[in-house]
DNA sequence: GGTACTTGTGGAAACGGTAACATGCCGTTT
DNA sequence: AAACGGCATGTTACCGTTTCCACAAGTACC
């Protein structure tokens, strides 16, 4: 098809694209097939003299064992499908930076695959990528119900979910952050400032986070004694956009916030936006907070508090407990909530 | 090795997870297995009966083949792996997204390989790549010398090269920004402000973005008449750090500039905080251009003028060179530039 | 001096596809 | 009527690994 003139190093001319192969290695060692597969996978018996000349022969050869063969032969295929719905937000960016560099130290690789929130796509996705392209998946505020994610597991794919979006069944795996200690931080740091009447843009209603942050809201209210006003929570979606909308309609109350709470960081840059716009000054006329502490925090002026969520940390775990999984140790831990931390900044 | 209870829909038992094979699929269409090849690719003749039936059982079944036996069995895997600096920064994570949509069309996906920088990283990865993982690869702003990317080409690996960063061979095909017209853009923008001590400040020398981009600056002044003055032209690193330093070494200047362009957006934020920082008002005693147009452009206060690169376009633009290289169609154009623009806002 | 276990090694059967080749049928052309 | 070419389908040899099994030699034990 291609008579792609051959590369003078490339060797030997094997059928298709010059790699080298086990074989080529063996024969040069003088060994077999099997033996040299012993060494690459350090599995098995070998002599020392043995494993040193294959060793050596495959280092002169820059030999790697390819993948899918490997993959094929009932082994490992060493690729990971990363489910999220969007790749650019600072949110899932910093996510995969953290599981592409523990993976890196695993010799695995990331299959990325962003659903746009599309529910189907990530369904059909998942189809595939169990389907011998990857060993096993990791999946970013998966969009998928409790139920299609038994299956899932039923079918013998092993994956964990990080950030998962609603509550989901028990044995599966998980990473998130502390959302209600974080949310009960942010709010007892307003309340310590003097602040009572203080608002909260949630997320979309029935997410994880959204309650959870909510609950920690609530119970950092309740501790100081301070009556929750149903008014003065309003549900959003997470963009800039939406925090500026309901930014805006809790300004227009008889008795508007002192301090708002905002369940991201873009919701609190639109509801910062929103308090500029009407030429009230952050953080003396308003004070905000925020939830993640991605980069854009300390873009804007004033510079804004915010809860601190481990995001890279949270895609190291993630793979951490990937490893567990796939090496079969029944572990400890199927649940891990990594701890968050306010930021105090000029908002505020 | 692992005795998981089969699921009970996961169908008759063959060997290992219960996944359906082409050759079952081929027994319950009472057709060979070459017949559901061509059903499934496509390819050779199957009348439109037979098409059908295979179809339909495909569809029941939820058959998908094997990307790894496909891969191994001369064919393609179907994954394209794309190796970039980091993940995180704006730029990068806008390129991927744009990859990875227009890669979710051809049902290819991507295998993510971040080389944080590291030559060698880079080098072992691309090794491993080009080893039976993925069928071609997409290099955003690679670390790899010319000639390496030679030698890679000499082996058969097709790639295409996202935003070189030096000049590398011209039988690479690649992708990138216009960014000699663009500088040429934001500096004119600054001379009609009626601006005449417009300082740059560059990113790392030698890199062909810094390069191309202080070609349209010079062509600017030269074109208005403007002597460039050297003292005026500062090279920095591409983060906000940089831009901050560089800035601040301008306006110490005893004849300070009246404006800065800054050649991506961090060091034009980086600037505007050093401006700040002593007191300017942006952009009444100092202008400021930027290069990129990434989300944050738009979060800073003053609002970043800027030279808006179509990072997400770029990333599918190297989609379509890829299946073009894929398809061997030897393509028209080797080297595609795009469009930059101007988006002026409120730091000019 | 057999038996049994530990080591080291090779042979060969999967794994699930693709694609080259073979085969058989049917309608045209010569 | 023979030869031929397009179509539809089946057979089978790979692709490069892993891994199970067999085998040989050496060692330990009774």
């Amino acid at each position: 098809m291609r008579p792609v003139a051959r590369h003078p190093d490339s060797g030997n001319g094997n059928g298709r694209s010059g790699r080298t192969t086990i074989r080529q290695i063996a024969e040069l060692a003088g060994v077999s097939i099997a033996t040299v597969s012993r060494v690459v996978n350090g599995s098995g018996y070998v002599s020392e003299k043995t494993r040193r000349s294959v060793e050596s022969v495959i280092r002169e050869h820059g030999y790697t064992a390819n993948r899918s063969a490997r993959g094929l032969s009932g082994g490992r295929t060493g690729l990971v499908g990363v489910t999220l719905p969007r790749i650019h937000p600072a949110y899932f960016s910093l996510i995969v930076a953290g599981v592409a560099e523990a993976l890196y130290e695993h010799d695995m690789r990331i299959v990325l695959c962003p659903t746009l929130h599309e529910h189907d796509r990530e369904v059909s996705l998942l189809e595939r990528l169990m389907h011998g392209t990857t060993d096993c998946g990791l999946l970013v505020l998966p969009e998928e119900s409790s139920s299609e994610l038994r299956t899932l597991m039923n079918h013998g794919y092993r994956f964990v979910v990080v950030d998962p979006r609603k509550r989901i069944d028990e044995r599966v795996p998980t990473v998130s952050a502390a959302h209600s200690s974080g949310a009960d931080q942010a709010t007892r740091h307003l309340l310590d400032l003097g602040h009572r009447r203080i608002a909260a843009i949630t997320g979309p209603r029935g997410w994880m986070a959204t309650e959870e942050r909510q609950r920690g809201y609530h119970a950092a209210l309740a501790a100081a004694g301070v009556l929750p006003d149903p008014q003065l929570v309003v549900a959003s979606n997470f963009d800039i956009e939406g925090g500026r909308r309901a930014a805006a309609a809790l300004l227009e109350l008889d008795d508007p916030p002192t301090a708002i709470f905002a369940f991201n960081d873009p919701l609190a840059i639109g509801a910062m936006q929103a308090a500029q716009a009407r030429d009230l000054r952050v953080p003396a006329d308003l004070s905000i907070v925020g939830f993640d502490d991605t980069a854009e925090a300390e873009l804007v002026t004033p510079a804004l508090t915010t809860v601190r969520q481990p995001l890279a940390e949270m895609g190291r775990m993630a793979v951490s407990l990937l490893t567990r999984l796939l090496e079969n140790r029944p572990f400890e831990a199927l649940h891990v909530e990594l701890a968050t931390q306010l930021i105090v900044r000029g908002s505020t």
